[in-house]
Order: structure tokens, then sequence, then C-alpha cells
RNA sequence: GGGCCCGUAGCCCAGCACGGAUCAGGGCGUCAGCCUCCGAAGCUGAAGCGCGAAAGCUCAGAGACCGUGGGUUCGAAUCCCACCGGGCCCGCCA
């Protein structure tokens, strides 16, 4: 996009006017000026260069203005280069070229912003949810930070791996077991209740319950974990079954989130691999592990903790292998440094990004590869920090470097506001409280769906009130998960979420039904149009009004908030531009008229502006899962 | 005891990685407006006056000593240190 190639014009103008100048070590670096009046672009580098020389920043800036002026005559881009007393120079956009040349990479080459050539491989590994309940908003923002985080990779030309991890050998699958073969719950749901949200309202909580009551239960659990750890047998096969199903009941989930993966990692499967036996006896012999002999970890296989000086158990006495020992050899396959011992096999073609593979043990290699990545993001909240950290130290010990190619992108729990905890039955002590899976305390997703898609239909049924409730249904729908997506989505991942069932049902202001609506109205001037949309030089010459320089200059600067997402791992910075770029065309829409423009080139101009501002707004929507509507 | 994260208007958040320009940007809620004009899920506007030495108070009505205190710097919401408040982690659970 083009306000890139403007910045490095203007660095390469300020690094000539500098060079010229005889300030060889200062950095020509360029930043966003606060306000529009200094200008598009500008730098405080004579404030720094005035201290070294002993001279006036403004004088500075007045020699470096007229010497990068002198050099911008022959650039594309750059139109005035002005001096600051303040110590800036500030540069100014050619703007009709910039605007003719913008509108038709936006619309005739269809560029916005992604990078064609092929980049490196990404495992980004999210959602990851226990498969023995419903996802609760929790799971969403691990889910929406995810699956936008793949879009970010693959729009900037990343080879991404979407994983889901599936542990479906822990306890909590374990305990749904007992309760289904223990404690006598039904193995159907009652009508109309979706599975997954049967077995975690209530199997899951009830057998929690149960735990407390009846201790000689647990006996239970450890003899069905036994079994699954065996991976034969007939409750071994059970519990394979209803995973399954569960698993289905949430990827709906998921699908109707928008978010889609490329593979399903089992953790049974890794367990079984002997991955873990590889990893562990190479650890052995790298001395890396000992084995302790006395203290409290006796007869545990520990490692180091460099940062604190502790150890961690990876083995127990028992010679079973604890949760992190699970979780080294899943990040050892992502990056590589083991060989990949599985066999991969289409899961599901039902899912709406396309293919869903698994991995299989059944030796069978098939047409796709997965693991062996370049980089390795693992979405997980920030608790694991501690675990995520030992994993990459581990890593690290096999490979230099690896520890920088498996990444931990962590985030703040979701927890519930007083008042949508005492909406559930639950009294408590402070403003928020944490979600619990045990005692029930939690919002399901497909919960806060319908609550939002049955607001979003009474609101759309408002403004199109001849349309089919097919169509209306649609669009509640989408306006649900742009709401529910982009809520959990634009807040930054470092902070918590205290969620309030009846605040989230909102549509106005800074919300992903406001991107929906501010697209919907741009495509609303395009269809009732007797013009077309279409710029030259001389029309763009005609778009002086500063809501049109502003929409102009913010539809060339997806790629920047793009770029700033991937490398900081942060796709809200992608939200926050969609949302600039709505105001900037609302601000557009409310002041400058186009189908009621007198004159047909700048009607026509204006359209061109219209087209082009809304192909990026959908583009920056779509890389955040918010989905577009031409009308809702 | 050790470690990680958060603290910005009544409330919720941007800005902090890379320190810079006059008013530190949004949103919710509040008040007042705007649909004979391309979709109102939108947009626009909103603060002082009086009394008092002062804290403050009255009528009002929009709102911010960037948690506090030091330091670095020509310049700090941003970097460093300490402290305070809140959350989390440090298990032979996952």
């Amino acid at each position: 996009m083009k306000f890139l190639e403007f910045q490095a014009e203007v660095e390469e103008v300020l690094a000539g006017a500098l060079h010229e100048l005889g300030y060889k070590k200062a950095v020509a670096d360029v930043d966003l000026p606060p306000n529009d009046s200094y200008g598009d672009l500008a730098s405080a580098v004579p404030i720094r260069l005035a201290k070294e020389t002993g001279k006036k920043p403004g004088d500075i800036a007045v020699e470096i203005g007229s010497k990068a002026m002198e050099l911008a005559k022959k650039s594309k881009y750059v139109g005035a280069v002005v001096p600051h007393k303040g110590g800036y120079v500030n540069f100014s956009l050619s703007y009709p070229r910039f605007l003719v040349d913008s509108v038709a990479s936006i619309t005739a080459s269809n560029d916005l912003g992604a990078v064609r050539e092929r980049g490196e491989v990404v495992a980004i590994e999210h959602t990851n949810v226990n498969p023995n309940k419903a996802l609760h908003i929790g799971h969403v923002r691990n889910l929406v930070l995810g699956d936008s985080l793949v879009r970010v990779m693959r729009y900037l030309g990343q080879q991404v791996q979407a994983l889901n991890y599936v542990d479906d050998s822990g306890a909590q699958v374990a305990d749904i077991v007992v309760g289904f073969r223990f404690l006598g719950f039904p193995d159907e749901a009652p009508p109309g209740v979706k599975y997954d949200v049967y077995c975690g309202d209530q199997v899951y909580t009830k057998v929690t319950k149960a735990y407390e009551q009846d201790p000689t239960l647990k006996a239970k659990q450890s003899l069905v974990l036994r079994e699954i750890e065996k991976g034969e047998g007939e409750i071994s096969e059970y519990t394979r079954k209803i995973v399954r199903r569960i698993l289905a009941a949430q990827l709906s989930t998921c699908w109707r989130l928008g978010a889609s993966y490329d593979l399903l990692n089992w953790e049974s499967q890794i367990v079984h691999s002997g991955m873990w036996e590889k990893i562990f006896e190479s650890l052995k012999k790298m001395k890396y592990v000992k084995f302790q002999t006395e203290g409290d970890n006796k007869g545990c296989w520990v490692i180091p903790d460099p940062d604190t000086g502790e150890e961690k158990v990876v083995v127990r006495s028992d010679g079973t292998a604890v949760y992190v020992a699970k979780d080294i050899p899943y990040a050892a396959w992502k990056v590589g440094v083991i060989g990949d011992p599985f066999g991969y096999e289409e899961y599901s073609k039902d899912q709406p990004g396309g293919v869903l593979y698994s991995t299989t043990m059944d030796g069978k290699k098939g047409k796709v590869r997965f693991g062996g990545a370049d980089l390795a993001v693992s979405v997980i909240d920030t608790r694991q920090s501690y675990l995520q950290r030992i994993v990459a130290k581990v890593l690290e010990e096999f490979r230099e470097g690896a520890s920088r190619k498996y990444l931990h992108r962590s985030y703040e729990v979701v927890s519930l506001s007083k008042k949508t905890a005492s909406q559930l039955g639950f009294e408590i002590e402070g403003e928020f409280a944490h979600m619990s899976g045990r005692k029930g305390l939690y919002v399901n997703a497909d919960t806060v769906l319908d609550k939002l898609k049955e607001r979003a239909k009474v609101e759309t049924k408002k403004r199109n009130l001849s349309e089919a409730e097919g169509w209306v249904s649609d669009v509640a729908e989408a306006v649900a998960v742009a709401a529910l997506r982009y809520e959990l989505l634009k807040q930054d991942p470092d902070k918590m979420i205290v969620f309030d069932l009846d605040d989230a049902l909102k549509f106005q202001g800074d919300t992903g039904p406001y991107l929906m609506y501010t697209y919907a109205r741009a495509r609303r001037i395009l269809g009732k149009t007797e013009g077309k949309p279409r710029v030259d030089a001389g029309s763009a010459a005609k778009l002086t009004k500063p809501q049109e320089r502003a929409l102009g200059k913010k539809m060339s600067m997806l790629d920047i908030s793009a770029n700033d997402a991937g490398e900081f791992l942060s796709p809200k910075e992608v939200a926050r531009y969609a949302h600039e770029l709505a105001v900037a065309f609302n601000d557009f829409y409310e002041s400058v008229p186009v189908n009621q423009e007198p004159d047909p080139e700048l009607r026509d101009a204006r359209l061109a502006l219209v087209d082009a501002s809304s192909r990026v707004l959908a583009e920056a929507m779509r890389l955040i899962g918010v989905p577009v509507r031409d009308r809702i």
C-alpha cells in the first residue's frame, strides 16, 4: 500500500539531506505527527542534533528542511517539506498523485497490502479446549486472538499451520467418563441441549461435586485414566467416542465464530508417539535432567529452573510423566527439533475454512505435512507463562536459538462482573469473579452468541422491514459474531476482561457492528449511484476537503497495522485500525456529499474514494474475523 | 519468600516496544441538538459563574494532578529505582 512507499521516500530524502549536510551519524527516523496540521510525516531529528552541534533546533530544521525540499523534487509522493521552529521537519504528501495511485492500487490491482512471496512456516496453536465441556467466553478470547493472528500472518505472506490441541487423555475427560460409567448419567443430552453443553454444565460439575461427597470416587477417576493411558480396551474406546462427540460440538461453535484449523493434535497420540521417551533419554545424556535421591523430590527426575534456582519435576517417582513433559514433545515437534512421528488424515471437510486434518499413528504419511515450523506461537493464558518458559528452555538445550522460535502469546483471563455472576446464582465478594468450570461459574459462548443474535434480529428487522426471516437471521448471526469477536479482541491481551453480559449486548460505539454498519453505508452509496468510481490527477485535485484527505490517507495504512500485529503477535492493532478507518469514513460521510454532488467528475472521484476505502475496511474486518455484509 | 502482569476522566479502554510539537486520543453513561438531505447500529456540540485566604461550598454542569515518590534527560504517560493498590504463577494437578 502506498503510505509505506511515501514513508520510504521521506526517509530516503531525509537521510540524503542529513548526509549532504554532514550529519553523518544522525538517524533519519520519521513518525506520524500528533496533528494533521503538521503534515503527514515528521522528524524530530533537529532536536537531537541541536545538543551535539550547539545550534538551535529551529535553525537546524530550516537547514535540513531546505536541503530535503531540494531532494524531494525527484520523489513521487513527497510534496511540501516545512521546517518548524520547535525543531521538526514536516513532510506533506503530494496529495492528488498519492490518492490516484492509492485508489488504483487498491481497486485495479486489488493491492490491499498483502505480501505475495512465500514467507516462513508459522505454527499457531490456539483454542485448545478440554474436550469435556462447551466453550465459554474465556476460550473465545483465546480463539479470537489465535484465529486473528492466523489471518494476519497469512496476510503477511507466512505459511501458517493453525493447530488445535485436544487433551483427550487428561483428568477432565476422565471425570465425565466417571459420570457416564459410574454415576449413571444418560449418554444422550436432553432434547435441545448441545452435547458439549450437557457434558460441561451437567455431567462435569456434578461429578466434581460427587468427588467431594464421596472421596472413594477418585479411585474411579484413576482407573479411567489408566485405561485411557493404555490406549485400548472398552473404557478407552468409549472415551474416544465421547471425546469425538464433544469435539464435534465444540468445533461447531468454533466454526460459528469464524475460526478454522488445519490440524488437530491429540494428546493421546503425542503420549503414544514415543517422542517423550526419546527426548527424555537425550536429556539424561545431556545431564539436563537429574534423578533426585533425596529431599522432597526423592525418586523423581527433575529439571532445574535457571531463573529461580528451583527445580521442576518432570517424571514422578512412579515413572509417569507430568503435564509439562507432554508439552515438551509437542513443542519439539512444532519447531522440528525431533522427527515427525505422525501421519495425517482428513478429519472434516465441513469446516468453512477448508479441510481439517488430524494426526494419525497408523504410519501412513499422506499428502500433507505439518510440524517443523520456522516459528511456533502458542496462544495460552498467562497462568501458564512459567511452564511455557520451561518448555522454551528445554528446547534451547536441543538447539541453540530454538527458544526464540518458540513464542508464548500469553493473555489475561476473562472474568465475570459481579452482576453477571449474580445472574448465574453466585454471590461474590469483590467486583468480579474468576470463572470456574468445576463450579459451573461461566458463560458459554453459544449462550452469548444466541443473546446477541436475538438482539441483532430486532435491530436488523427494524431497518429491513421487507426482508425474509432467513436473511434477517443470517445478518443477525453475523452481527453477533462481529460483536463478540471485536469485544474480546480490541483490548490489550495483558489486561483482564471483566465480562458483563448486559454491557456486551451493545452495538454502538467502538464495536464490531459499527464496522459492519460503516461498510454497509459505504456500499449503499455505491449501490445507489448513477456515476462510476474513477479518479485521475485532475479530479483528485478537487478532493481538497480535510475529511477526504484524511480518509484517503488512512485507507493506505492497513499494512502498517498488520505489520505491527504480526511483529508483536497482537492482532488488536488491526482492530484499532479498522475502527479508525471507519471513523474517518463516517466523518467523510457526514460532511461530504457524494451522489448529491452536482459536478460529475468530483462525484466520481468521491465514489472512487468510497469504493477504495470500503474495500480496505472489508479487508481489515476479514483479518480480525468480523463478518462483512453489504447490508445489515 | 521468588517471579509475571495491570493501575490513564463516574465507568471501560488507546497511547508505552522507538521519550518530543498547542488540547494525552476513543467508547459507555450524562446534557443539548441533527433524519422534507447517499442508512440515526450514525453525526455534531457541551463551561463556567458566584462566595471564600484556603480546604471547599452554592448554582451549575461533562469530564484527567497519566497510582505515589524519587531518578535519568534539553524534554517522561512512555526509560530506571522504590513504594502503594489489584490480579496471577511458583504441585510427584492438567
